[in-house]
DNA sequence: TTGACAGTACGATGGTTGTCGTAGACATTA
DNA sequence: TAATGTCTACGACAACCATCGTACTGTCAA
């Protein structure tokens, strides 16, 4: 029986974020993707990359010198495996609860709610349909 | 640089739920309102709401021999400081974002999806209002 | 060939978390 | 008073995480 996947860390999701927007990558390429606001070493980059990978988040290609790292999952459904666990366990298992929280906690534009309401209306027709 | 009031674990926020649903209790009181699928020990609990204690999100009453234990914060303010910690860190700053992928994440009722409904439009109105 | 550089591997560290065992203080009752 | 049970305090523990330093390996140009 293969092991479910283990869940991601915050850093780790940090690092798994710059695969998924720019595809497969070095180790280098990642690390200076995170942006000036992070100070880390680039061998804690390089470390967290190999848990993941040893985690199977991301496989690698050793082929060349530079391993090429590239996320084994899609985003959405690691970042549902995240969020599934912190509505389980800190939401009461209601995810409208998360959702209601979560907007209450930081300004959203319109275009953005604009959008959580049609992925509303979405899965309200998907309801109906029961 | 020691942060005024730090988050709350995974944990933690179990038990400040029940604090906040029973109101004032004594530390069994929340350690069995935790419901039959928590394993844990006592002290563990008991410990749990000493870090509490120690962080400033509860206080306690020791006047009397069973110490009597509240959260200091309310249920909104003290979820999303949370809740906004993690926006940050993993949804790019995004509450829409983390709102989307948890109804991504669990079936949610109609009613739920309702309620959830009516609080967008009060932030639309509210941002109209700007 | 050798020096400088760029890469990976790996161990060490310090912090946090969740968990529990045990010791000691206190109350109640026989 | 003594026995028993309940409570808090506290230390120990393993696991996990983020971080970095250092060692090792390979490449390439002079």
């Amino acid at each position: 029986m293969s092991r479910a996947r283990p869940h991601p860390t915050d850093a780790e999701l940090q690092l798994l974020r710059v695969l998924w927007t720019r595809g497969p990558s070095t180790v280098r390429e990642v690390h200076e993707s995170l942006g000036p606001e992070s100070t880390t070493a680039y061998t804690t980059s390089l470390k967290l990359l190999q848990n993941l990978h040893g985690k199977g988040l991301v496989a690698r290609d050793e082929s060349s010198r530079q391993h090429i790292y590239r996320a084994t999952g899609g985003e959405a459904s690691t970042v549902q495996g995240v969020v599934r666990h912190l509505i389980d366990r800190s939401f009461e298992g209601s995810a409208a609860s998360l959702a209601m929280h979560a907007l209450g906690a930081k300004r959203t534009s319109p275009e953005e709610l604009s959008r959580l309401k049609a992925l509303i209306a979405e899965l309200e027709k998907r309801e109906r349909r029961r």
